[in-house]
RNA sequence: GGUAACGUGGCGGAAUGGUUACGCAGAGGAUUGCAAAUCCUUGUAUCCCGGUUCGAUUCCGGGCGUUACCUCCA
């Protein structure tokens, strides 16, 4: 396959042809969690976002060819305040964090990154790059901290299409004594008696935020790289300040030549948010629904796009993949999937596109040979579904009844019963009351099966 | 106030300068004791006003509306 990939760049606002600088090797960096509360929803959406894209990388260059890197931020003021309110150790709440996540990742069935590196293991680097930017004069010390010197960098606010002027004039940005200017943002900070430090040439302290991205992305794809991405909220101040200490430290032109932004998950239209108080966390799912649904619910809307979480769209996703099973055929021959059928997502991972292409798939295998259920399910394991074998997925969903299969099958013979008598106001009842509990009756052939709805 | 995104059938949601998305729901039919499941059939929608064009839902301008960012947020 030698289609060109596309991508919405945040960088220009536009959708381009995808380009990588070395011809055969692509790099890709995504902000990852800052490990400081239970993942939800929203944080779930990049996740499965940029695992696809990761795999459509793939596909195109070559498994061997993607490197995708995903921070972990494991030092931050809000965990330094979460672990107070929760009064637990920072070190113990960062790993408890961390090893949820990993966990929804895997729920959500997606593959590990590249590298997963940790802020608290990069100090020295940081340190590194603030002490450049010192010496080149992009940033100062002032009491301690050390901040960068936005004035100095001309090109601030290209990402986020904001000015100097108007920031200012928001006069929204932290007012700090310390700074020279109210726009400038800090790269170190002393820490209090209580707070984690390390040593450095301006005392005991900890990087600012925005730092750890700049000096991880370096680190593992170099001074500049193909793909940044994350959620829409980064784009400023987060990715603005990365460019910002990058490119002044790095003295480069780019940080990365590609700005893949994802749009938010909104509950009743309004942005699922910490801030607004209306998160859902991913972990609370697990009960109800298996990992598929959430993984096709988040993939339902084009990735640019606001996404409302409701239980309609659970349900018939939940539904869409319960249909899809009866497909389900997997193989270990190499079945290629057509071009044809790729193809939306390599234009801007144009997932809404590809699940239509399922669903015409899937009619085809449905009355079609061994081979269309196979290219139909390998096509859906392309994108992360349909990978569990049908007896989890039904275990799954066995796991939810409130009856026993035996229960069922006398609830079905008293049903028959009267089916004989032509008691059929009883075997109806019978009937609606399983259906009631999730219990499916088909009457086929004189026998009467039963699944779960 | 500044900066963006979006406005498609009952709902969700793509695409597109002239013809079909797709899914869910609904309707009709086959089947059935009745159902369910399944199968078949069925949908002519692009916020408003101008402009460009032979032709715009699509491009351009204006308006209205919704949302987001400008403070931590995926």
């Amino acid at each position: 396959m030698n289609k060109d990939i596309y991508l919405s760049n945040s960088l220009g606002g536009k959708k381009e042809k995808f380009v990588p600088i070395k011809k055969d090797q692509v790099g890709m960096y995504v902000c990852g969690p800052t490990v400081y509360d239970d993942p939800h929803i929203g944080n779930a959406r990049p996740l499965v976002i940029f695992d696809l894209l990761f795999k459509v990388l793939k596909c195109k260059y070559g498994s061997k060819a993607v490197t995708y890197v995903r921070n972990i931020t494991d030092i931050d003021d809000k965990i330094i305040k979460s672990s107070k309110e929760k009064k637990i150790p920072i070190s113990d709440l960062t790993k408890s964090i961390t090893k949820k996540f990993h966990t929804d990742c895997d729920y959500l069935i997606c593959e590990s990154p590249s590298y997963e590196p940790r802020a608290t293991e990069n100090i020295k680097l940081m340190i590194e790059m603030i002490s450049d930017l010192i010496k080149s004069n992009f940033a100062y010390e002032s009491e301690k901290h050390i901040y960068f010197k936005v004035k100095n960098f001309k090109d601030y606010g290209k990402l986020s299409n904001k000015n100097l002027e108007d920031l200012i004039a928001g006069s929204r940005v932290e007012v700090s004594e310390n700074k020279k200017n109210p726009e400038d943002f800090v790269l170190w900070k002393p820490s209090k008696d209580d707070e984690p430090f390390w040593e450095s040439p301006w005392g005991n302290g900890r990087p600012g935020w925005h730092l750890e991205c700049s000096v991880m992305s370096k680190k593992y794809l170099g001074d500049t790289f193909d793909i940044h991405g994350g959620g829409r909220d980064l784009i400023f101040p987060h990715h603005e300040n990365e460019i910002a200490q990058s490119i002044c430290a790095n003295k480069t032109k780019n940080l990365a030549n590609y700005w893949v932004h994802n749009g938010f998950i909104t509950m009743s239209k309004e942005k699922m948010a910490k801030s607004q108080g209306n998160v859902l966390k991913i972990s609370d799912f697990k009960s109800n629904y298996n990992g598929q649904v959430l993984r096709l619910a988040l993939m339902s809307a084009h990735y640019t796009q606001p996404l409302d979480w409701n239980n309609k769209l659970m349900n018939e996703c939940y539904k869409t993949i319960n249909k899809w099973y009866d497909c389900y055929s997997p193989t270990n021959k190499k079945i290629l999937i057509k071009d044809e059928d790729l193809q939306p997502l390599y234009d801007d991972l144009n997932t809404p596109g590809y699940l239509a292409n399922l669903h015409k798939l899937y009619i085809k295998a449905k009355d079609g040979s061994l081979k269309d259920k196979e290219l139909f399910t390998i096509a859906c394991n392309f994108i992360g579904l349909l990978r569990q074998p049908k007896d989890q997925w039904d275990k799954f969903k066995k796991e939810k009844l409130s009856l026993s299969e035996k229960e069922i099958s006398e609830k079905i013979n008293d049903r028959n019963k009267a089916r004989e008598d032509k008691n059929y106001k009883l075997a109806d009842k019978i009937r609606d009351e399983l259906l009631d509990k999730g219990i499916l009756i088909e009457d086929k052939d004189g026998k009467t099966t039963w699944k779960i709805k």
